[in-house]
DNA sequence: TTAAAAATTAAACAAATGATTAAAAAATTT
DNA sequence: AAATTTTTTAATCATTTGTTTAATTTTTAA
């Protein structure tokens, strides 16, 4: 059985196949525009295999979206919760997770935005997204800045858009930005990177102004 | 002959009906996700009656995506290239008027920003986006404050990025940030209201540091 | 080695979907 | 008022698309 040889060796079963090839379409055109064929097609496999192995194009959806949102958030999660960090430099960390991230997979922020949209109850109920803010270190650290008057805007809200904005939103505007630019992936990339640094002045910046 | 009413009076040409249609349910749910049933009957039209007029789902879809981006792209023309208004002055503008167009529109950025990930040419070729910003007052002046030493960063990319990342990313994430922060289009709206003030501030302050 | 189970394939099905047709209705022109 | 043109409608077509079926091949277990 194939499907045993999963974890181990250099063949990957035809599970995984489809369910990376999925992965990539998804992201790349979204579910409405993606084709069960299109996905055959990327894993190489017969088309059945597909209802095979996942039931239905929706199901193998609801497992990539799931996966994708998880791994999005995890390590956020992870970075917002260290006791032993300070603020500043969880800001840092999380620009420069992401901005490492999105690089690899440009895709994946349009993706779950859009996604997000057309179905809000997929998300909402699955994923504890609200604790993951308003429980965490970052949330006590943020309210005592506040408290110190180190920070003058008091909702926290305000300080996760513009943390994501200032991360994710040149990469959702990526092709219109290049354009704007005159520059390509190359430059584009570049741009990114030093932004991993300019992001955490700008943000202790923006949060001491009023 | 309906179609000479077009522009006066309280009823509305069957064209103009459908393209009101088409606008609302492409916004929403993107191209390939827009079934050409659904806009006959948001239009309360027969559904030969879209070939009638328009040919074809993907021509009545580019009328709508170039009347959409050039709207969204004009105003921003506008306040750019106003002499008499300061850079400062101009992020008001920009700030002010985006919101307050987005709150009004909110699924108008990222069905842009969808719909040009998936077909980057159609809006290269259509829309002269690049001298928008690069023949603009806005970068002259912005050219100006580097060179005088009152902004830090000296691409003007950077600065459009920040700019349009705190305006549009909370819209673009809005089902997100609401159930982050458990709030309801009410306050997600005052909010954004809220950024109109803030975010010249914050511009401000982000384009001093170092 | 043989029987059973699992995986794979080609073919086909049914529903959805963009588009067209031909006839009817409404509006305009003569 | 009659003829012509434009608009609207119901029905239908041709493709696409998600899914299933039944047969075949491969793998596993006895």
């Amino acid at each position: 059985m194939e499907k045993n040889k999963k974890e181990k060796g250099l063949d990957v079963s035809t599970e995984e196949k489809i369910k990376e090839a999925a992965r990539v379409v998804f992201h790349k055109k979204g579910y409405a525009a993606t084709r069960t064929r299109d996905i055959a097609e990327e894993a190489g496999i017969n088309l059945a295999l597909l209802n095979y192995y996942f039931r239905s194009k929706e199901k193998l959806f609801e497992i990539i979206m799931f996966e994708t949102l998880f791994g999005f958030f995890q390590n956020m999660g992870l970075v917002l919760n260290d006791e032993k960090s300070t603020l500043q430099h969880k800001v840092e960390r999380v620009a420069s997770n992401y901005i490492d991230l999105i690089i690899k997979e440009p895709d994946i922020p349009i993706f779950m935005l859009s996604e997000i949209r057309n179905r809000p109850d997929v998300l909402l109920v699955k994923l504890p997204i609200r604790q993951l803010i308003m429980n965490s270190v970052f949330f006590q650290q943020h309210r005592k800045a506040v408290d110190a008057g180190k920070i003058k805007e008091p909702d926290p809200l305000h300080f996760i858009m513009n943390l994501l904005g200032l991360i994710v939103f040149p990469f959702v505007a990526g092709p219109l930005l290049k354009e704007m630019g005159n520059i390509r992936d190359e430059g584009f990339n570049q741009l990114m990177q030093d932004r991993k640094k300019m992001i955490p002045v700008w943000i202790e910046a923006m949060m001491k102004a009023r």
